[in-house]
DNA sequence: ATGTTTGCAAAGCTTTTGCACCGAT
DNA sequence: ATCGGTGCAAAAGCTTTGCAAACAT
């Protein structure tokens, strides 16, 4: 099924690699990954950490996002396919599902027959908390956090 | 409104790019959008496009997109909003939009109790023209594009 | 034995920043 | 006359690449 799974080696700097993807509870970053990683097999290359990432996602295994913070996250891809909120004050990240998703998909491939494979939401705005904090004022203007 | 409208000086650097983002038919990126600029004023600088779209961005004026090149495009906001499928095989981008899509920020907001303030859809796949290309021996796999 | 993968260092890209000068108000 | 904006160059991130050594097969 996999076009380039052959001639590939099983290194155990990807068993690694891959088993901290599968047990981080939500998305990491190239960077924390790789402190993660050093934990375990002190001499991994940071290098190695991109080339896996690169290759776990050409083979479908993770998905890379933009969470809009100048570089990438990566996630272990489940079963349940879901979407993610950022919030734009405390940064947090709340991932949900829907449904109206799925329906929207299909309506994407008859309309205009394309196949959709990869399907990524990307929402901001303010989480529950931090628009009870906010108040009447809230505002949204480029005070925000820096960025 | 706007509460960082004030201070705020004019100058014909902002009109040009403005224009430029105005008139583009889709989405630029910044050193598209650069060039374009030099065009009509050779002095401009880099940084200069740079900041501006940091700052219309912020205005709510352009919008920005990953459309997972490494880096950001940028897209004059009009009324209607739309959302964005890239070709994995031509790297096309199609531009659609989605009434499915505007009950699905209700659900949310609801569900979650958030504020949605931004909501890009990034979808990949395959369009109708690659998918007929293909034929039946469509698969993914890693041997696309480079990137 | 073979050829893929690694670690390191260096390079590459996009984006940001410091600073003196310029220019809009 | 202010003080925000610009251009330039340099820096800062993040990510990729070249290469010799290491290692899975």
């Amino acid at each position: 099924m996999k076009t380039t799974i052959n001639k590939r080696r099983w290194t155990w700097q990807r068993e690694v690699l891959l088993r901290l993807l599968r047990e981080a509870r939500g998305h990491l970053d190239a960077d924390e990954l790789y402190r993660k990683a050093r934990e375990i097999c002190p001499r991994i290359g940071l290098s190695t950490v991109y080339r896996n990432l690169r290759l776990f996602r050409d083979l479908g295994l993770i998905k890379e996002l933009q969470l809009g913070e100048g570089h990438s996250h990566y996630e272990f891809v489940r079963e349940g396919e879901h979407q993610h909120f950022l919030c734009r004050r405390c940064g947090r990240v709340i991932e949900f599902s829907s449904l109206s998703l799925k329906g929207l998909r299909e309506e994407l491939e008859l309309e205009h027959g394309v196949r959709v494979e990869v399907m990524e939401l990307r929402l901001e705005g303010l989480c529950r908390d931090c628009l009870k904090e906010r108040g009447d004022d809230a505002r949204q203007g480029s005070s925000g956090k820096d960025r």
